[in-house]
DNA sequence: GAAGATTGAACCGTCAATCTTG
DNA sequence: CAAGATTGACGGTTCAATCTTC
């Protein structure tokens, strides 16, 4: 984030400029945070919870493998990838699709709400150690101002 | 980010669950098309610029490796293969510490500077598009809000 | 022996090519 | 042929082990 010629940037550019790179920072370390936590814990990396939690969310805890890839921001291989993995350890399924045959959906066992209600609370601390004294209008008024 | 159990977690809970949420997906969306345009323009990753910018804002536009990791939030090993690649296309040059003969510190070159002005440019027209309506006052309160 | 940094091996992410089904 | 998904090859990231200097 930069500014080579300070001058002839307008106060606006600046403090968008600020607001950026604060969210940069937060970002990189509450991130850091929640994963070295989750590691301590002998628990999964932040990125499992990620796909656990968009199963959870969604209707019969099942999506098409692509949509769970859009949802986070990866691409379609990446997802494959994962996916195999969260299903050796037994935490998702992933089914052929009952009306197209090219399509998988990536299902939620048991198994991964377990993980995901033990994964849960050290995230939590996290945030709350992250945000201690942010009040609940002090995020709402964040979430208006970042939409 | 979650809540299994909706009922049990007070309103100030949800509503900073909200934030870090919003956080999150905003953080992925434009870092995104950041480096979509980067490519696009047929410039390096976002993960160089920073390297750059960082030696840039530094006194004599140099730092010890192990700084330039920590305030990327990469590990040392990380950015000792990132400084070669760097170093490979003449951008940085790394230099033996004069005081401490087991540190080296990664510098600015001339080449390095020009790149920066080629890429911050690509940068600023992204966060722009992202934040279009938010103005100076409001990025000055997003700061307050997050630290 | 401790601190700063780099390297070997294994793992993860991505692109392009491929396979399968519509 | 188009759409959904997976795989091979390659580059990037990490941990642990190593090297060098204090």
């Amino acid at each position: 984030m930069n500014v080579i010629e300070c001058a002839t940037i307008p106060e606006m550019q600046h403090a968008r400029l600020d607001a950026w790179r604060t969210i940069l920072s937060l970002h990189a370390g509450v991130v850091g945070q929640v994963e070295a936590a989750l590691a301590e814990a002998g628990l999964p990396p932040l990125g499992w919870y990620d796909v656990l939690w968009a199963l959870y969310e969604a209707p019969q805890r099942r999506l098409r493998m692509s949509e769970v890839a859009d949802a986070l921001t990866i691409s379609r291989s990446t997802f494959s990838r994962l996916a195999d993995r969260l299903a050796r350890e037994g935490l998702i399924r992933i089914d052929r699709a009952p009306d197209d045959g090219r399509s998988r959906h990536a299902v939620l066992t048991a198994g991964g709400t377990r993980m995901l209600r033990r994964m849960w609370p050290v995230y939590e601390r996290e945030l709350d150690a992250a945000f201690p004294q942010l009040s609940a209008v002090d995020a709402k008024r964040l979430v208006e101002l970042l939409r």
